[in-house]
DNA sequence: GTACTATGCGCATAATACTGATTAAATAAC
DNA sequence: GTTATTTAATCAGTATTATGCGCATAGTAC
């Protein structure tokens, strides 16, 4: 039995022993490049990944206010406006005022939001095969498996938690 | 032994079956709450996480044109450019136009940027520590090796690729 | 030497993300 | 019933990451 090389798990720090090792700026060539993937693989569609998340899940959960929406997908008040008024723009989704509460834009899907949803559906689908490319099957269930662990452990550390 | 549920890794369906499962959203989570660790972490230096990267890679590499800066850290060439302005604005980094190329700015850290970085250097280790607190030792190791097989096995799907 | 190509850098614009402030409306406290 | 708090949404400002366009300089081909 070898010697372990010396690593960040074995001198517990990530960033002196190498910055491109950390866990933070590893997270982040990896977002990089399934934003990249996606945007590739969903060309013909114009479709950001966020757009794209939008329109599923209208799809899934039906008319939706802004806050819940945004709480379903982890994305902050002022990202979910942004995304829905392109989307509006677009003519993808629509928006109401709420006869119950007047301060609220319930957002649904349109007729045309929908066919271009299920139009783009499977190029969505490859791209996160595409982004799990160099993991093997098991690897993959693996690394999925601690994307949400952490992703759900750490969920009150971000400042747009996961709201079910 | 049980059957295992439906999941995305039964059925070969990430979207439909839980979008909130599918890889690249997991990913964009794991990286919003990585920098926001990050930026609560070492909000006393106000430093953004590739603020600190650059910092990092001239101290370790010494004085580098913002080509090789940013391959060195995967970014594009109008990112490392806005993170070494506003570096430069802040007294942490100095520009100079090389003798021999005269298109080429070398960048190097100043005294005050030393002092900066090392100063905020155990913050930055604890933000690592931080992100990965809901994983066990062995599934920190797992993940940081799954990270690195993604973004390496990747690299050339990227925009901005590393180039060491 | 001129022409072509490659490189280093900058500007403009866009999508995503967060902060703080504001407006307006609903709800709770008293 | 008036006040206080909370909530939905918007806007302004800043940061990260990306694309496209353009300029100036450097190197190469002929």
């Amino acid at each position: 039995m070898t010697l372990p090389a010396k690593s960040a798990e074995s001198t517990g720090r990530y960033i002196l022993n190498d910055l491109r090792d950390a866990p933070g700026h590893l997270m982040r060539r990896c977002q990089q490049i399934a934003v990249s993937v996606f945007l590739d693989e969903c060309r013909d569609w114009d479709l950001t990944p966020l757009q794209f998340a939008v329109l599923v899940a209208l799809y899934r959960d039906g008319p939706e206010d802004q806050m819940r929406l945004g709480g379903a997908l982890a994305l902050d008040r002022t990202t979910i406006g942004v995304v829905v008024k392109k989307l509006e723009e677009r003519g993808l989704v629509a928006r109401s005022v709420s006869e119950k509460d007047r301060r609220s834009k319930p957002v649904s899907i349109t007729a045309d939001g929908l066919a271009h949803l299920l139009d783009v559906l499977p190029a969505a689908e490859t791209a996160q095969d595409r982004m799990l490319a160099p993991l093997s099957a098991a690897e993959r269930r693996q690394f999925v498996s601690l994307l949400q662990k952490m992703a759900d452990g750490n969920n009150d550390e971000s400042r747009a938690p996961l709201r079910r």
